[in-house]
DNA sequence: GCATGTGAATAGATTCACAGCG
DNA sequence: CGCTGTGAATCTATTCACATGC
């Protein structure tokens, strides 16, 4: 219990983490015990990596009977930091921006989204949700009051770099990147990226590649 | 020409070479040729990496010089298959939906958004950009016609496996999901996630674990 | 000479298979 | 007996290092 955040946990693990927990709240109102096999069915993955991916937290189920949903519940959302909330900033209030700020679903338990940027004068002002877009050369000065740790970058591909950069100065630690570049931060900084083209392209090769519908095609070429 | 398409390209890669089909894309006003050692530099990785993915597409760089550009561009994209036309419909026009349907640059080369559905009546016959929202029940009717190769799910998680399932139905071979859910689909289909909540969970994780920045670190370069 | 292309070495992730324990 | 926890085996990906060929 001790040194319980020192183990190293690996990277792959700790992207399934998520997933496991959101198949753990589906469960809040059924049996107060789960099998890793039953928790693999539902998060997509077999039960052996469920069983590694949990041991790396510790010992936390009982042979012969399963995982107790609540304590796993409970365990998991520390490993990832969510019993802390998280303030979120999100840069750049173009369609997508305006998206995000609303989504419903978005802000999953934990985090909080306390401040909209944007460079353009126009949208400075204006409300959205329930937050004023500030100019972006405010960024700066709010951050420390705020407490930022997560930017979402939502801007065109030619101003992200230098969004990271504000982010990065204002001691922002994570980065969540939609705009289609490759941002270079420090290495304490820690950036993930969605970006939906990419997205689509992988598809298309596996789609290229797809072993041919022979009963019904619609193969045009 | 006879085998090209039969290697076995590694997953890692493939999802690479559509960062290095960006970082190209930059240069295409540049010298005609590039190393593996800047092609590494602006897609984030290391040269040996970007050497060995490309390898994996035939041997199209020249010792001593590099690789050719616009050559690379084109046997990359032929690779992902994007010097054909993908259809896409998009399925649930909310916030999301809606953000995606109007996004440019979400749909890149290659890509062409051809119908938007929605299970919502009061949302059926509405515009969307230069698209008229169909109900979900003509996706079964118009998927043939349309030559629907990939799904865009942003529907809300509760109704997301439903879609997936008429998708699957009507012949789509790819699906990129929105919804927080993981869709269970036959094996000759794709399905790649977009989760932001996840995102920000992983995010989250490291976060937790930064090195303290108990002195003020502007780290600035 | 110089940068690619690639076997060999290493690191990382997944799966197997079973000992351990409730 | 059933299900976890985990070493060992396997598979995949990354990196190294150098022979190869322009």
């Amino acid at each position: 219990m001790a040194d319980r955040g020192r183990r190293r946990i690996p990277e792959a693990t700790v992207a399934r983490l998520p997933i496991y927990l959101r198949s753990l709240y589906e469960l809040s109102d059924g049996p107060g015990t789960i099998s890793s096999e039953r928790l693999a069915e539902m998060a997509g993955v077999n039960a052996a990596k469920v069983r590694k991916d949990l041991s790396y937290l510790g010992s936390y189920g009982t042979r012969g009977v399963g995982y107790d949903v609540e304590y796993l519940l409970y365990q998991i959302s520390r490993e990832l930091g969510l019993t802390q909330d998280w303030p979120v900033a999100i840069i750049g209030l173009g369609n997508l921006g305006r998206a995000l700020a609303n989504y419903r679903g978005f802000m999953a338990r934990g985090f909080r989204v306390v401040a909209l940027f944007d460079a353009d004068p126009a949208k400075v002002g204006e409300r959205v949700g329930d937050l004023e877009i500030s100019h972006l050369d405010r960024l700066a000065g709010l951050a420390e009051s705020l407490a930022l740790a997560i930017g979402v970058i939502a801007t065109p591909a030619s101003t992200a770099q230098d969004v990271a950069d504000r982010l990065v100065a204002a001691g922002v630690g994570s980065i969540l990147n939609f705009a289609p570049v490759v941002l270079s931060v420090p290495p304490h900084v820690s950036v993930r990226k969605v970006d939906l083209s990419i997205e689509l392209q992988i598809l298309s090769f596996y789609q290229q590649r797809r072993p041919v519908p022979g009963s019904e095609s619609n193969t045009a070429s």
